[in-house]
DNA sequence: AGTGAAACGGATGACTCATCCGTTTGCCTC
DNA sequence: GAGGCAAACGGATGAGTCATCCGTTTCACT
């Protein structure tokens, strides 16, 4: 009758049985590799690998932006037990501007988390709840640089998720073989914003 | 026996037959339009929507990106136009930095115009000459605003492509229902990025 | 008007996508 | 441990997209 359960506001399904969690495991694993090399996700290729038939891989995620999502859960996790440590840091600038050093490196290294990180969080059923902690946690850092007069007058908090996510665009674009210099790209445009929005 | 001349180290293709031209033109045309509107191009569908053969498309334009590219080519034109004007003006640095609020605006407004701008130019065979163009001209601006000692130390010449390209991509994240408003997006973060790059 | 090359169109086979449904597996009760 | 039922599985398949190939038409030039 009731297939799902409501506690505390959140909405829960009820948990998955043992092959399901098994095949949706193997599904990720794959897609994990798949989204780190760069390779365009197929959901009847990932079925295929993983040795699962395609209904099984449809049913776990309807769309390859799905998969995706679930590859990017680790790093997002990553990402807000970084902005929890950040927040009890005492200096609120080198707090900010290392949490956000660390966002552009994270997405550098993990290809799966600029999609999740750069798409409107109304198409991110799965990600939402993630995004909004970190989300909340951002804030309280960009607030805190802002009291602490760090900020240029002009500089919103709406105006930092697409900075971030352009400065890991940039990164990208940059023209290097290895990663190691593409990191370092993306710390030196980052060096430029920062300076660009530091109040002087 | 000799299908192409060969004129001043540049390698033309005879002239077209004119049916051919304006099968062309109209394909071209149709593709300005869905670039415009931001649907993916299909080449099945252009040629259908043209009143064309599936073949007469794919002779003229082998994949989109090919006509991604043709319709580029009136925006990169203009573009030149502009940056052969400001290689002109007195002040170095007012030029650089109009110059570069052109070009994000330009790609804010002409959705061809980015992923050209941002693809290795290796990948563009139809628009190389183009953007060899450009990019002199360009190199022209930039030195000419580092020699005013008006640049951080630091920043080079192939930080630039990179960080416009970023600050466009910014920009378009930027939660904006009108372009209006897209492009006010588009100036504050290009301010952010001027202000970081500007010795001080 | 005649001729050859250039360009055309669309039928078609290869390929990708995602659903549907008959079968299997796991879980819970007794 | 057997029985029963819902959950999950797999893969065959129809719908849809892609891009080539080749017989026909159009153009340019004499």
């Amino acid at each position: 009758m009731e297939p799902l359960s409501v506690y505390a506001g959140e909405v829960t399904a009820p948990p998955l049985r043992k092959d399901a969690a098994r095949n949706r495991q193997r599904i990720i694993e794959i897609g994990r590799k798949l989204v780190a090399d760069g390779t365009p996700i197929q959901l009847n290729e990932v079925a295929r690998t993983a040795g699962v038939g395609v209904a099984t891989v449809y049913r776990h995620f309807p769309t390859p932006q799905a998969l995706i999502e679930a590859v990017a859960v680790d790093g997002l996790e990553a990402l807000i037990q970084a902005a929890e440590q950040a927040v009890e840091r005492d200096d609120p600038w080198t707090a900010f501007r290392d949490f956000l050093a660390m966002i552009v490196d994270a997405q550098l290294s993990d290809a799966a988390l600029s999609p999740v990180l750069s798409a409107p969080t109304a198409a991110l059923p799965g990600t939402a709840h993630l995004l909004d902690r970190l989300s909340s946690l951002f804030t309280r850092l960009f607030e805190r640089a802002g009291a602490a007069g760090q900020l240029a007058p002009g500089i919103t908090l709406a105006d930092m998720t697409p900075l971030i996510c352009g400065i890991a665009f940039s990164a990208r674009m940059h023209p290097a073989a290895d990663p190691q210099e593409q990191a370092a790209a993306g710390r030196h445009y980052l060096d430029v914003v920062l300076n660009g929005l530091r109040a002087r």
